[in-house]
RNA sequence: GUUCCCAUCGUCUAGUGGUCUAGGACACAAGAUUCUCAUUCUUGCAACACGGGUUCAAAUCCCGUUGGGAAUGCCA
């Protein structure tokens, strides 16, 4: 059966790269029908990185996304005792050895690695050297100095390296505190993991990692490096290229299957098919289909992607997705009634926005009256159109409270018609004053069916308040 | 510097030696529909980085160049 994981560092986002690398495990553990498993990785306990909520935020953007995990390993720094006994066991085997390098000799070291283009040598590798009794030693893993380590990536395909260009990874700080490489190697093994999928950004570190498993004999899992993010300058996404975090598109009224749709079509994809359910990538989607040429993220597309699933959503669904970014926007619960009113609006709505925000902000018009507690801005457009003939607007609001005008949209529709070719002008242009004073500004969902749906009462209200 | 990776329209990609005068999507431009804005429909613009091979034949295979990216931490 194939396990695979995703091991987040709680760092209180989560990052869109990290979001795909948990897409494609989850996708694929799916389409095997193995298990996809979460593991958090909280080994760095320095203060200014480290704090509890953090990992709240993996769980929630992990679900909102959809991506459910079988299995959860809520803290690898729990586990450091079992990472300590296989550095020491790694010691036993003569694998590993502790290191008395300090700060400053590893700088002059490091200096010189970089000119011979060698990794650096600690003397404390060979036993001869005698250790130094002031200081605390680090572990460091024995990598061979012949030979050539070779990974066969699903993704990235054969890659070699020779072993003498592999430096002495730390396995256990001074501290006696594990570092990375061996946490998430003594993890991958003791869970059971045999697929890793994960960024492409540790590929060095997978030669480490491949040396402890084999001195602890253990057997390899098979890698997957997914090429990396880019933004649209061409480096790796970062949080200068702005929003890149899943709660930054969640919080402006993004659908978390375009998100999904969308991620899973940056490095993967299957024909010509744009618009893919989640059903057919769990059919379709293929760990070893990963392209390996890195993607820029192009915000533009996922928007239009947006646009599209918020136009085919059903209404109820979209309206109840959208209560949130509404309530927050006039700051009460809406009652049933407001809801009532707002469900008959999305129609018109959905086809118009591109994000949930946008129908929040629409969805205003369909809902307030003389008891609500909102002002309408006007931009400087709309206030010269308000302008523009006032004389009109009071005649149509006359018209509204004499004449017998049928409350629908073709009622409605004859009336400006008419009206439009008495005074031998375009309807449009006849339309966009009261357009202003009905829905605040010049731009709108159509007016007659929004007139409808709020009244006659209240459109003649809103006519006479803001003309 | 060293190591590793990448290279088709502006962007995401299809393409696995002939069906490619290179297809789709987003973006952009024009037009049609229209009460504004959208939606929808039609049309258009636009790419195989370069140079060598291999082959009857190369976007597709090989080598090099150039360009880009990543790693190089007692972070993960």
């Amino acid at each position: 059966m194939i396990k695979t994981r995703l091991a987040p560092s709680p760092t209180g986002f989560m990052h869109i790269g990290t979001a795909r690398t948990a897409l494609f495990n989850w996708l694929y553990a799916k389409h095997t029908n193995g298990k996809f498993c979460l593991r958090i990785e909280d080994t760095d306990r320095n203060p200014e990185r480290y704090f509890p909520e953090a990992v709240d935020v993996i769980y929630n953007e992990l679900k909102w996304l959809g991506l459910n995990w079988d299995e959860l390993e809520e803290s690898q720094y729990a586990r450091s005792s079992r990472h300590i006994e296989v550095a020491n066991e790694l010691i036993k085997k003569g694998c590993a050895y502790y290191c008395y390098l300090t700060p400053e000799e590893l700088e002059v070291l490091r200096e010189q690695s970089r000119k011979t283009g060698l990794p650096i040598k600690s003397p404390y590798r060979d036993s001869t050297t005698p250790p130094p009794s002031n200081i605390k030693p680090v572990i460091r893993l024995k990598m061979p100095t012949s030979g050539v380590s070779i990974l066969n990536d699903i993704v990235q395909g054969e890659i070699k390296v020779e072993n003498q260009l592999i430096e002495d990874l730390i396995l256990v700080r001074s501290d006696g505190t594990p570092t990375y490489n061996l946490s998430v190697v003594v993890d991958d093994h003791d869970m059971g993991i045999n697929y890793v999928i994960r960024g492409a950004d540790h590929i060095n570190n997978t030669f480490k990692q491949m040396q402890i498993i084999k001195a602890m004999g253990w057997e390899l899992p098979t890698y997957g490096h997914v090429p990396l993010i880019l933004g649209q300058d061409g480096s790796k996404m970062s949080k200068r290229h702005g929003a890149t975090t899943t709660e930054d598109y969640r919080k402006s009224g993004y659908l978390p299957k375009a998100l999904f749709n969308y991620l899973l079509k940056l490095g993967w994809s299957h024909g010509d098919d744009e618009i893919i359910s989640i059903e057919d990538a769990i059919k379709w989607f293929d760990a070893h289909d990963i392209l390996k040429s890195p993607a820029k993220f192009d915000h533009t597309k996922l928007t239009a992607l947006n646009a599209l699933y918020i136009r085919n959503s059903d209404d109820e669904e979209l309206l109840n997705i959208t209560l949130p970014f509404i309530e927050e926007k006039v700051q009460h619960q809406l009652s049933q009634n407001e809801k009532s009113l707002l469900l008959k609006g999305i129609p018109y709505m959905k086809e118009r926005a591109k994000t949930l925000l946008d129908i929040a902000n629409m969805g205003i018009i369909y809902i307030i009256d003389e008891t609500s507690n909102f002002t309408p801005t006007f931009d400087e457009k709309s206030i010269k159109t308000l302008n523009s003939d006032k004389n009109k607007i009071d005649e149509i609001i006359k018209d509204f409270e004499e004449k017998d005008i049928p409350w629908t949209k073709e009622g409605i529709n004859d009336y400006f018609k008419e009206k439009a070719n008495q005074y031998d002008m375009k309807m449009g242009d006849l339309v966009a004053p009261p357009r202003v004073a009905i829905t605040f500004s010049t731009i709108s969902p159509p007016l007659f069916e929004a007139m409808v749906i709020i009244g006659k009462q209240e459109t003649i209200r809103r006519l006479k308040t803001y003309r």
